[in-house]
DNA sequence: ACACTATTTATAAACATTACAATGTAAGAA
DNA sequence: TTCTTACATTGTAATGTTTATAAATAGTGT
């Protein structure tokens, strides 16, 4: 699946006149392999063994680029780096207030929000962002 | 209604055990009054007229404290700065997408969606965030 | 293989936020 | 009121993430 998933995001490079590097390439394959949405410097360390030139710039610009296509959306947080997660269909996070984990969580889009939300501010609406919060099983188990 | 929960404020400080200082006192009476969910450089910037030596770690530390005591809460983005909220009620926010406004948006809390995340993933929810994106009425009328 | 241009690399810069140490001061005690 | 002292402020340096820049490199169509 992940294979099939890769094969398709090169192609969708390829029909956007992006070309295909060998770092693209990597960092594609690792993004799509990794269920953890993963920063730009884990991705930037978890490649340097096979890339030991490569410039933490590179992970950041093609990052940039996967964006831009629509191959990857940023998930952004105030205190820390930004992380990064393959879309296939829209969905929600939930995250561990302890260890940082995230996980994906599927959930309707909130659709009566946004029309609300439209008729009560007069904005135009285009989307939205959710997010839950608490304590993963892993962290509940080592509290107690 | 702006002096009594200025009042409220100072009491709650009070009653932590957390002195009152006049930049405490200017920075809170700013946040209160402002509707605009300020950043701490905004807040800053609109108190050195008043204290042209107070500096800008003043606010960031201040802004802290008021946080640990519920005064106040942070608003975080990944690009640019946190932006911070006097809590009165539990609130959800509008922001728009050309200019950055802020808007509260009052709606009830999404508690079904934090149950329903539970019985999925077996987290223990505490909170959840919503944000609702877009383009409000004033750059409506500037595109056209 | 060549030419053209996008991409990579290395490094510096930008920006928000925090850490630190020295100085100043709020608030309770005497 | 004055004294004391722990807490707060200030100025500056440091941190961490992300972006900008320019020179070197390499992908792709011919
Ligand atoms: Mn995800
Ligand atoms: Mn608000
Ligand atoms: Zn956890
Ligand atoms: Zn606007």
């Amino acid at each position: 699946m992940a294979e099939e998933k890769l094969h398709g995001a090169i192609e969708a490079m390829k029909s956007s006149g992006v070309r295909i590097t060998p770092q693209r390439h990597a960092i594609l394959e690792h993004l799509i392999q990794s269920m953890a949405h993963p920063t730009a410097d884990e991705i930037y360390k978890s490649l340097e063994g096979k890339f030991p030139n490569m410039s933490v710039a590179t992970v950041y610009n093609n990052l940039r680029v996967f964006k831009e296509i629509g191959l990857v959306k940023e998930l952004t947080y105030g205190d820390s780096s930004s992380r990064f997660d393959c879309v296939t269909t829209d969905h929600y996070h939930i995250i561990c207030d302890d260890c940082g984990k995230i996980v994906d969580f599927h959930y309707p889009g909130l659709d009566e929000v946004e029309t609300l939300a439209e008729q009560v501010t007069g904005f135009q609406v285009g989307d939205h962002r959710m997010e839950i919060y608490g304590s993963c099983p892993d962290c509940q188990k080592n509290k107690h």
